[in-house]
DNA sequence: GGAGTATATCACCAACCAGTGACATATCGG
DNA sequence: CCGATATGTCACTGGTTGGTGATATACTCC
């Protein structure tokens, strides 16, 4: 991707960096994100990202931003009945969109290794796409009374993010092989009794569980 | 801790270095573990290390080794009445002993960012350590029957960590503020609904949450 | 005391990194 | 057509890293 192929054409080149950007995080994972390796990847000089977005921070910034797009809504269901339901459903599907999104989990990964303005922006838009997503997919719903929903969800997300990201490099967690796919069933369903079992008794169907 | 300090002494010379490096992983990060820093950090020359420990790696599983005295057992409380109370009994102490743990939180940030045989020799360590930690507590007790333990184990564990990961580095998680202590035990309460919401209904007592 | 060895330090190498100034060339406006 | 500007490339600095060979110094045993 060197200047004869592409020509002269800064939207182009720009482009053309924002996605190797990418590509280098999500494939060789943030500490071997930096501005030799993306702009080898990219194919330009390095000297363009410090022109064009002020060096990798401001890079890092125009990742987060195309981030957003990342999360799509989950194809339309009937709406849940209930907030545990609700949460089941949403749960469930963020552990296959975590599973799929290796950029995410770089970022995942980056946001617990070290505290930096650059992957403080990443993990803003990260934040914010997950926040987004949960938001719309809620429909008006609301926690039931003596339940603190953020504290649970923060504990379930983080249980989903640590077995999908240990799953990554060391295989598996806490003694789960997670290498193994029936044991990726076991996963969701603990998580499922996890859920059902703080949101009871409002659980009546909804007794498949996608994804096995 | 130079040669004039400390003279002519291996062994004295090994420890220094041994615990440098500890002190260098549990401060600075696994991102500045190397052989010069540790070096420098310990007052002698890094070739010490190549001659004692064999390099980085031998280093490496040196501090696993010394790794494991770090999980002393639990008080000693009157055994538990069922698998549930023997749960979240130990969850909750790994909460706090992770929580004050910064050598275990930088091995563990470890894990989820890259793969290697350095960082596999500690994961390792940690990973026997806990086991050992939680085998030892178990006392003789199983999970009730249709109850998939080390899923939901791993699930929970992994939340925990998640939490005081990322309080440590974003200062909070999915939206919990973990800057705050108010906050942290909004997290026990909501870890310790969950532990009862799968293991009911064989819970009685217990209404005692420790570290609030 | 003197030889030999263990211990520690120094000096250096090649590779990589972020960052910058100078240069070449294509493109566009007058 | 020619100059100005945008775009792209090259070359270099200063610094850090992991790793190694050579050297200096202290200790030990004969």
């Amino acid at each position: 991707m060197n200047e004869a192929v592409r020509g002269r054409d800064r939207e182009r080149t720009e482009a053309a960096i924002l996605a190797a950007a990418e590509a280098q995080l999500a494939e060789a994972g943030f500490q071997a994100f930096g501005v030799n390796a993306v702009a080898r990847r990219a194919g330009c000089d390095k000297q363009l990202i410090y022109r064009y977005y002020g060096g990798l921070d401001g890079l890092a910034a125009a990742v987060g931003e195309s981030l957003g797009a990342r999360y799509t809504s989950p194809p339309a269901q009937p709406p849940a009945q209930s907030y545990g339901e609700l949460t089941e459903r949403l749960l469930l599907a963020f552990l296959e969109q975590f599973r799929a999104d290796r950029l995410a989990q770089r970022i995942a990964a980056w946001e617990v290794a070290e505290r930096s303005p650059l992957v403080d922006k990443l993990a803003e838009a990260r934040a914010q796409a997950l926040g987004r997503w949960m938001e719309e997919a809620r429909g008006g719903l609301t926690p039931p009374p003596g339940i603190d929903a953020p504290a649970l969800n923060a504990l379930l997300i983080g249980g989903i993010q640590q077995l999908v990201l240990a799953s990554m490099t060391m295989g598996g967690f806490a003694g789960l092989p997670l290498s193994e796919d029936r044991n990726w069933i076991r996963a969701r369903l603990a998580l499922r009794a996890l859920i059902r079992g703080v949101y009871r008794p409002a659980f009546a169907g909804a007794d498949v569980l996608p994804g096995s």
